[in-house]
DNA sequence: AATAATACCTAAGAATCTTATACATAAGAA
DNA sequence: TTCTTATGTATAAGATTCTTAGGTATTATT
């Protein structure tokens, strides 16, 4: 049954993104970009759906950045980059789960004044 | 005494403008420019710094996509544009916070999975 | 008299996303 | 067997939304 099945994918997370790569990278010490964008999927019941087009930049920026070691790999033919988190991938991941938990409560203060 | 001086105005809540705007209106029937920008700053005790740069091309926006009606006064010899929410405006807002509160949902389904 | 606060505004640039496209292999359906 | 879907990577053009940096003007404070 259709409840619901226009619901685009509803944006508004620009600027979370790496927040999210970083995280899941903390979790699972190496995923590869398609692996992201179906985990995410996942772990969100299809509410958010990272495009590649975010994606592959985002994690090409976090390697320049030194955040992100790549690692190529050759599965069934085809190829795969994985990722993990450097040692200051690590450290940085702390800081955005916490500006994230910051900016969540700020909002809340916002938008929901009576909670804060 | 200073604990953090250089709490840098913490970005990240790029799309989120829109809804403070709105939920702002919403609450005070009706608001100019400024007094936006103090509100912001008092509710989130300084972590929050809306920008005018920021602000009035989005409260231009948002009057000429029909969520909020304009009304100039002239107070003490100086302008002021009063914003309010027009019936649309409204409707939009409930939207809004409905977004913003299934994004926090959904960031925090990513990030602290085991709450979710 | 100079500075800060109040009040508006815009333009250039940065950052981050969407959309569209491209390439390639493997698996499944027609 | 051929077409589509799934897997896997990538980039480029465009949209959106913000920051930064200016500009104008009046009132209050120092």
């Amino acid at each position: 049954m259709y409840i619901c099945a226009t619901m685009s994918n509803s944006k508004l997370y620009k600027g979370s993104l790496n927040t999210i790569i970083l995280k899941l990278l903390n979790e699972n010490d190496k995923m590869y970009g398609y692996e992201i964008t179906q985990k995410v999927k996942e772990l969100t019941k299809g509410e958010l759906k990272i495009t590649e087009g975010a994606l592959y930049p985002a994690l090409h920026k976090l390697e320049a950045q030194g955040l992100l070691d790549v690692e190529v790999a050759k599965v069934d033919n085809r190829l795969r980059k994985y990722y993990k988190l450097t040692e200051n991938g690590t450290k940085e991941t702390v800081n955005k789960l916490e500006e994230l938990a910051e900016y969540i409560k700020t909002m809340q203060a916002l938008v929901n004044p009576k909670l804060a």
